[in-house]
RNA sequence: GGCUGGGUAGCUCAGUUGGUUAGAGCAAACGACUCAUAAUCGUUAGGUCGUGGGUUCAACUCCCACCCCAGCCA
């Protein structure tokens, strides 16, 4: 039986969760859902780093105990995962008990056996960083890291003798018992590894710092916080004597095999894939697996190192003090749509740019366009011309005419997909090696999983064209036979598709299969063959679309517009001064179309208190209600001149706080020839709430 | 400063052991179609393959130097 024991890093829970902590997971999530389409085994883990440092001084900043502090995170992150569509089978934190022994246990082994010694150590100790540093790491006398300030401190500490296995890692990993994905992450790991290795602190003095797991042969440190964190993908499937504990936490999950549960230590170790950020490699790649060969315990098969996502030009993210969070976006946009987004954008392992108009392409161009209009029109097809039954395919050796090239093409891709070699890819199945992968379970092999999503989304592109080259909705007039089986070949690579795209976005993936016709659960890639769709089903009544098309563009915010008084905006008649480019880059329409402009009638119009520039408005944006807006204008408009009248608004502005007092909106100004402030009114009667486009 | 990886079409990236006209997707232009979510299909356009040298009959591919970017390490 293929085993399949998937990790994310567990997460500090110091701040929110963010676009990194959901990317690993939910890639995690989505090779996780492709193993058990391999028809493996899994068990997927992830959870919460709760100890440390920084923990405890966030906890002490709030007043509180640090455990009430973690608990409270933790719940942010833990019900992150189901929104996400990522389904963990165990959530598991470092503060609890079980964690805490295996860690205590597993302090006292490596002691009890001399890997752990007591050493003096001093240096240059940074509290934000958390480290030591030596005389020449410091920057201008301050850590490298963090730029904070740096105190002398001599201690006595117990290192971890690390150094001993720097020769068995690298045998690890030129061997490949411990493969790092992708390759290059494990060039550089060796890089690393050619400078000798350095034993490694693994205690904490109280004095500095309570908030850990105390060492057992010393009550006055606690443990490193890495040493413990590492250790939780161990404590979690019950290894290092976990087990009798977990059986009482987990009762549905993780039972011994012979019980009948899904298995325990023995059952998922070493068949593990940590998968990770590059950030922390290191810790990954040489902290684990030499504390795993001292504990005498087999090494991690796999570690898949992920990229980051770069939000773009920080400068203007700053500006604009309103930095677009990734999930709000998934939550405005789509779980699934953000699922897709970050799995096909960004080859795994590489960098690759976030940005709302990114996510946006790629939703409508391959879920709307092409997979969800091609749902649309094949099923409006069956339903129109073949009574809303899955028509029937022309069999094989039937007497009909030959398949048209584009839809034996189509029907070509998914076999060799598949690697449904029975009619498939001709010679080319043929000669290929009998022991070669799928190209799927290459490219899954090789975490790989944006490849694979791109196979996927190519077959469908293949079914779009076969689609329009049949044209079955004109033919079938005169030979239903052949548009029939145009329509069951189309929909039946619509049920292959999804499959394949079904640990990417599993929800809208189990819809397509439905509306396809397929009752059953989702198939396993050994037993999906062409051709298993049953002619005759009936199809369900056609539905919305899969994925609506997102039209408008979210603002993008113009720098010119966000740089402008916050109160009002100005349009400056005066001529650009030379050498400057005249006014604002150009934009194009969506930029445009981002803004909320408005008519709003002015119900009534006060000086600030304390203010000689403000003016506070009550504005009737009909269908958007009355908003409060406050217009930097009191030296150029008396709250007379405004009240009853109708002025223009960019209703979409973020709203912000000025003199104690919420702005919900701009209200639109241009300046006079000498100076003056004038209002920008409506010509006509539009009424309140009006969009001006 | 050392090491690793990268610099290929407007954008994001493929380019196998050097070998014909350097590919794909998106964006663009034109055309087709009308079953469909202003979608889809087809065609076209667009690149001194970071810079400069070198090896070779032949270089995006190999070698040297340099520049730029990212990361790791110090």
């Amino acid at each position: 039986m293929r085993r399949f024991y998937a990790t994310t890093p567990i997460y500090y829970v110091n701040a929110r969760p963010h676009i990194g902590h959901a990317y690993c997971t939910v890639v995690a999530d989505c090779a996780r859902r492709y193993e058990q389409l391999r028809g493996a085994s899994t068990y997927f883990l992830t959870g919460s780093d709760e100890h440390g440092q920084k923990v405890q001084e966030a906890a002490d900043k709030r007043g509180m105990n640090p455990q009430a502090h973690v608990d409270e995170l933790h719940r942010a992150f833990l019900t992150l995962w189901p929104e996400l569509h990522c389904l963990p089978d165990q959530f598991i934190r470092t503060t609890e008990a079980r964690h805490r022994h295996v860690v205590q246990r597993a302090l006292q082994q490596l002691f009890d056996a001399g890997l752990i010694e007591a050493r003096v150590f001093e240096g240059w100790y940074s509290t934000a960083a958390e480290r030591f540093w030596t005389e020449k790491d410091l920057v201008d006398g301050k850590c490298p890291d963090t730029g904070q300030a740096v105190v002398w401190l001599q201690e006595r500490n117990y290192f971890f003798l690390m150094s001993r296995y720097q020769q068995p890692l690298i045998e690890a990993l030129q061997s490949g018992t411990m493969r790092i994905l992708p390759a290059n992450r494990a060039n550089e790991v060796l890089g690393f590894l050619r400078e000798p290795l350095q034993d490694l602190c693994i205690s904490r003095p109280k004095s500095r710092l309570q908030w850990g797991i105390e060492l057992p042969f010393d009550r006055d440190f606690v443990c490193y916080v890495w040493f413990d964190a590492l250790l939780n993908y161990v404590t979690a499937i019950g290894g290092l004597g976990a087990e009798a504990e977990n059986r009482a936490l987990l009762p549905e999950a993780l039972q011994p095999e012979s019980e009948g549960g899904r298995g325990s230590f023995a059952t998922w170790w070493p068949s593990v894939t940590h998968f990770l950020g590059k950030d922390i490699l290191t810790t990954h790649a040489v902290y684990w697996p030499t504390m795993l060969m001292a504990l005498g315990l087999p090494i991690p098969r796999t570690l898949v190192v992920t990229g980051w996502w770069l939000m773009g030009d920080a400068k203007m993210s700053k500006s604009l003090g309103n930095v677009v969070d990734p999930l709000d976006l998934g939550r405005r946009h789509g779980m699934e749509r953000l699922r897709f987004f970050l799995l096909r954008e960004m080859a795994v392992g590489q960098d690759a740019n976030f940005s709302e108009e990114a996510l946006i392409r790629r939703a409508n161009t391959e879920l709307a366009n092409d997979l969800g209009n091609l749902l649309q029109r094949v099923t409006t097809l069956a339903h129109r011309s073949f009574g809303g039954l899955v028509p029937a395919p022309t069999p094989a050796d039937g007497a009909a005419r030959p398949l048209s090239p584009a839809l034996r093409s189509a029907i070509a891709m998914g076999r060799y997909l598949v690697g449904d070699e029975a009619t498939g890819w001709g010679a080319a199945a043929a000669d290929a090696d009998p022991g070669q992968a799928l190209p799927i379970t290459r490219n899954l092999d090789e975490a790989r999983l944006h490849s694979v999503l791109a196979d996927a989304m190519a077959l469908v592109g293949r079914l779009n064209a076969a689609l329009s080259a049949d044209a079955p909705f004109k033919t079938v007039k005169d030979d239903p036979v052949t548009a029939a089986n145009t329509v069951y070949h189309v929909l039946e690579g619509l049920r292959v598709a999804a499959t394949l795209l079904w640990p990417a976005i599993p929800v809208a993936a189990e819809d397509v299969l439905r509306r396809v016709g397929w009752h059953g659960p989702v198939p396993l890639l050994a037993s999906l063959r062409w051709g298993d769709l049953p002619a005759g089903q009936e199809l369900p009544p056609i539905g919305a679309p899969l994925f609506a098309r997102i039209e408008a563009l979210p603002p993008p915010a113009p720098a010119a517009v966000v740089d402008a008084p916050l109160t009002a905006t100005s349009i400056s008649t005066a001529p650009a001064a030379e050498g400057e480019v005249a006014g604002p880059p150009i934009i194009g329409y969506e930029a445009f179309a981002a803004l909320d402009l408005r008519v709003g009638v002015v119900l009534q119009a006060e000086a600030m208190p304390k203010s000689n520039k403000l003016l506070r408005l009550q504005v009737d944006l009909g269908p958007l209600g009355t908003r409060q807006i406050l217009a930097g204008v009191a030296l150029h408009l008396t709250p007379k001149q405004l009240v009853g009248t109708r002025i223009l608004v960019l209703a979409n502005l973020a709203p912000r706080k000025l003199m104690g007092q919420e702005s919900q909106g701009m209200m639109l100004l241009a300046e006079g020839p000498d100076g003056v402030l004038l209002p920008m009114r409506p010509d006509g009667e539009a009424p309140a709430g009006s969009r001006v486009s």
